[in-house]
DNA sequence: GCAATTATGTCAGCCATGTTGACGTATTTT
DNA sequence: AAAATACGTCAACATGGCTGACATAATTGC
């Protein structure tokens, strides 16, 4: 499960309207997954299992799944993916981020990059403009347009977020940022979240 | 952020033994990411900005991409990736499970997972029987091979969680499972986290 | 001031992982 | 015997990554 959790977008499946608020809507046949899953010996040696973490692994992936799948719905709606998603959040989020920083926090090449910004820039979801110190260096930013977007999609994604929270208290909301951030390499936790 | 969080493999990069530790790797100019990012003031009208939950959207994007980046790691060192990690995770969780029931909780289509099934035959990580019941259906297992590279990958991730559980305290820990639980969409936490 | 470096963009080709649609075949159900 | 089910396969296509090579403009360094 590197992917286990991974997954990348189902395009076709649950682009329009389809899936049931939040759910993942692949239903095939009424099997027994249910009853074998709930039943199933934890798989070989089980001794050496035990140490290894499926509730929280199968969470994540799960739960993951559940939440870029009410973005990805709306973005379907337009035409954009993940990667556009990716771009315009960080832009929002740092506005007046130069390529190459985005680049450093997408951890992908500007190669794979530069069709989205084209196409952000396009439809007039972002617009550059040159730094005014370092002329060679673009700023982007978010329009109107974009920003309506950004806020859009991540309501949706706060939306789940806050009613997990809700459900499961504040002292589970702290429990669980303190766990998510304990995960998350130096380089970043430090860039992103403090300390 | 459909995405924020979602994100695919990353191939090229840190295949083999780059990145430090659980890190992500992409470092390009110490520019001045970080405080811009620090700095930054929340996008747009700052009222309505307020209840959107970046900081736990940001949280689950980083933690995944780590969380999954580990295990891609080693999977790319015998050319598989997170669709073979996948339906080897399943597999491995509920032996003997069908086809068809695998392809409903991993929520693709037969023609997707058909390649991965294939060269994890091939490669004797799985075994097919046929079910001695209703001779149609195929029913999957680990090979030894398998349940070591299963139990490889899943002790990688393991690993991780259980470093920011120890981190964060056993409170924590119940948070992270609770707000999770709160998240996964109703058919998948009824069959696989119970209630 | 010229050379090197940096920031960005672009073209071309490749790979992994998804999708649809259509069909084939064995087996079970009706 | 016919219909439905479980699975497999072929073909065509989309997304979003990757690499390598090269171009251009602006800044930096000697």
């Amino acid at each position: 499960m590197a992917d286990i959790i991974a997954k990348t977008r189902r395009p076709g499946a649950p682009s329009g309207l389809a899936a049931r608020a939040g759910e993942s809507s692949c239903e095939r046949t009424p099997t027994g997954v249910t009853r074998a899953l709930n039943d199933a010996p934890l798989p070989g040696r089980a001794a050496a299992d035990k140490t290894l973490l499926r509730r929280p692994i199968e969470l994540l992936f799960f739960a993951y799944r559940d939440f870029t799948g009410i973005a990805d719905r709306k973005l379907a709606t337009i035409g954009f993916g993940r990667a556009h998603h990716r771009a315009l959040y960080f832009i929002g989020r740092v506005p007046g981020i130069a390529v190459g920083e985005l680049l450093d926090i997408l951890c992908i090449t500007k190669q794979s990059l530069a069709p989205v910004l084209r196409e952000m820039l396009r439809a007039r979801y972002i617009v550059q403009r040159a730094d005014a110190a370092d002329r060679r260096r673009r700023r982007l930013f978010l329009t109107e347009r974009g920003l309506d977007l950004e806020r859009e999609l991540t309501r949706r994604q706060s939306r789940l977020i806050a009613k997990a929270f809700a459900a499961a208290g504040a002292d589970a909301a702290r429990g669980f940022d303190a766990v998510l951030r304990g995960m998350v390499g130096g380089r970043d936790r430090r860039r992103f979240f403090g300390q």
